[in-house]
DNA sequence: TATTGTTATACTCTATAACTATA
DNA sequence: TATAGTTATAGAGTATAACAATA
């Protein structure tokens, strides 16, 4: 195995300066750790015939309130057209609906039905007890270590991040 | 705005044990992070006509040498129907190629085609400079750190995931 | 019989552009 | 004119199951 490091491949990831080793290794640490995750969420949310970004909105619903369309799709990242489409589903399905503003009638604020209130009642404490789960092999002081980084980390690409969006 | 914390909110994420607080907490930068960046590259994969799944292909394929279909999957954890279509638009684009293997006739292995391999290699370095960059908010020592303990979490992850998906 | 890979099907997500209605 | 949202279109990913060929 040690032998085909340098046969075959046409990418030596070990001839690369240090700086940039340890960059990429953080890359591959942090991507496979949210893929494999979420990949496993997206897996059980199926049981709840939900996608994940069915459950972004339902979610993001639940914890701040009725929303417009398009205050959704700045949170979660989405066009709106896509916003359309996404909540067009869950509406279909009775979770979700649209509710006339009176002040502008552009708009419509995003509210959770009954049901759909009830499905993430039932849902986000199952989520939160296997984030609770998978990250318990940490100590508390490992997870805020942890998390600081990741702050420091995230708020950095998203200063990247914007410019790019807007101009694109 | 702090008023409609508790207004409104289906969940509340205050009123939840400290340890699930820091654990949600954790997951929520987690995520947040990767996605950010991960969107920022998506972006710029636009611009060489490929897909996050195709740049992964390519990529392990320029790291790790030629592969069998069925080790694709494994690695890029897709099922097999996904690897052939994936396979087959960058095969339909001239960068890959399956080539027959003499041992076992039902088989193949995959290989980068040269414009495949010319393409990966104009692409990495510049993917990995973005990585670099995004990361250089945090020190080497800091970036040692966050790698170790996203190992150890990754590490965790993997091995719930794992029986999981084997049932499946 | 088990394994490798493909085909068929159906659905969701996503981006983009053109469009409607309201402001 | 600008904004909120929809519609239309097209492509890509994904899961699943049924299938062919080989071992």
């Amino acid at each position: 195995m040690k032998a085909r490091l340098t046969t075959g491949t046409l990418l030596d990831r070990e001839s690369y300066p240090d700086g940039r080793k340890e960059a990429l290794k953080l890359w591959v640490v942090l991507a496979r750790c949210f893929n494999s995750f979420a990949q496993n969420e997206a897996h059980h949310l199926k049981a709840f015939d939900l996608t994940p970004p069915q459950f972004g909105v339902l979610e993001t619903l639940a914890h701040l309130g009725p929303m417009k369309m398009c205050e959704i799709g700045m949170k979660l990242l989405m066009s709106g057209a896509n916003v359309t489409g996404v909540v067009d589903r869950l509406e279909k399905k009775g979770l979700v609906r649209r509710a006339l503003e009176a002040e502008d009638r552009r708009m419509f604020r995003i509210h959770l039905t009954e049901e759909g209130g009830k499905l993430i009642a039932k849902f986000f404490p199952i989520h939160a007890g296997r984030i609770e789960a998978f990250t318990s092999v940490l100590t508390s002081k490992e997870k805020r270590v942890l998390t600081d980084l990741l702050k420091k980390l995230g708020r950095a690409q998203r200063h990247e991040a914007e410019p790019e969006r807007v101009q694109a």
